[in-house]
DNA sequence: AGTGAAAACTTTACGAC
DNA sequence: GTCGTAAAGTTTTCACT
């Protein structure tokens, strides 16, 4: 789908504050509300724009560890196999599979170093796994929302749109 | 603070659907559409909802590509030292420090392939960084966002509130 | 894409538990 | 202290230009 400039200052503001009204981001792009609606339900529609979600402070929830779990899984191990089995896990926030040594990274939040220590232990006896070699999260430096800027042109690559 | 039932359902429904009245809420949780909104907006200022924002598909904005980048630094460096030098690279949406042989473990989003080197050339240059190694992603199976499922009690976990 | 009016939602105030 | 109801103020939505 083809997104013009106004689009992308739309879901750039949207990410920002997806409880704005269509009036606040109409000021800002320089549209009327409606327009602003209207290109809105385009997005959402087209797939661009998937949802509108809390941002949520793990720690208030209870998630206060998380821990990045490299798995190295049996030859003929399909993609499938360990999406359906990882998903299975509410503790696994991401995954995704990987070139190098390891087959896929997972990544898990946690409770607390002992529940991540339980997670890895459940997850490292399903039948396609061969190992995990996992790290704890000490501390997170960054995490933005995906999609919070937009790929700059200076980096010489293509640039949709 | 402290979160009580109702308010675990209120994010958890939140999570799911940031645009959703406060009157569907209040259905779902049963309470009524102000009591709901006296929630959400305590749950504003106590820090554990931090926000609300649009969920973008990266693909549509451009983000074809991503890799995770483990960083090796020299052995004084800080990890404020890492937060501030990644920040300023917008393909790093995600960092964080580890137990490891590395000491951080990047999250990159870019274009394509040439731009993931050229970002990860541009950080081996900081001047704190020793090596780095990274792993290409081939497919992501999992992304939820963080905090759609609360931790489960049967896990033997301290689970506040 | 903009305008304007009706419907729906948010927000505040007040009384009850 | 927290809830529900209700009235006032905004926003969303939709037909029309």
């Amino acid at each position: 789908m083809e997104l013009d400039r106004l689009d992308r200052d739309i879901i750039a503001a949207l990410v920002e504050d997806a409880r704005q009204t269509y009036a606040e981001i109409g000021q800002e792009v320089g549209l009327s509300a409606s327009a602003v609606k209207r290109r809105v339900d385009r997005l959402r529609e087209s797939g661009a724009i998937t949802g509108f979600s809390a941002m949520v402070a793990p720690a208030a929830l209870g998630w206060t560890t998380e821990a990045y779990v490299e798995l190295f899984c049996q030859g003929k191990t399909k993609p499938s196999d360990i999406a359906l089995a990882v998903a299975r896990y509410p503790e696994v926030v991401g995954a995704a599979t990987i070139t190098g040594e390891a087959d896929a990274l997972l990544h898990i939040r946690a409770t607390d170093v002992r529940h991540v220590e339980r997670v890895i232990e459940r997850i490292a006896a399903e039948p396609f796994v061969v190992r995990t070699k996992s790290a704890i999260v000490l501390s997170r430096l960054v995490d933005s929302p995906p999609g919070t800027t937009l790929p700059d042109a200076r980096n010489g690559s293509h640039v949709p749109g």
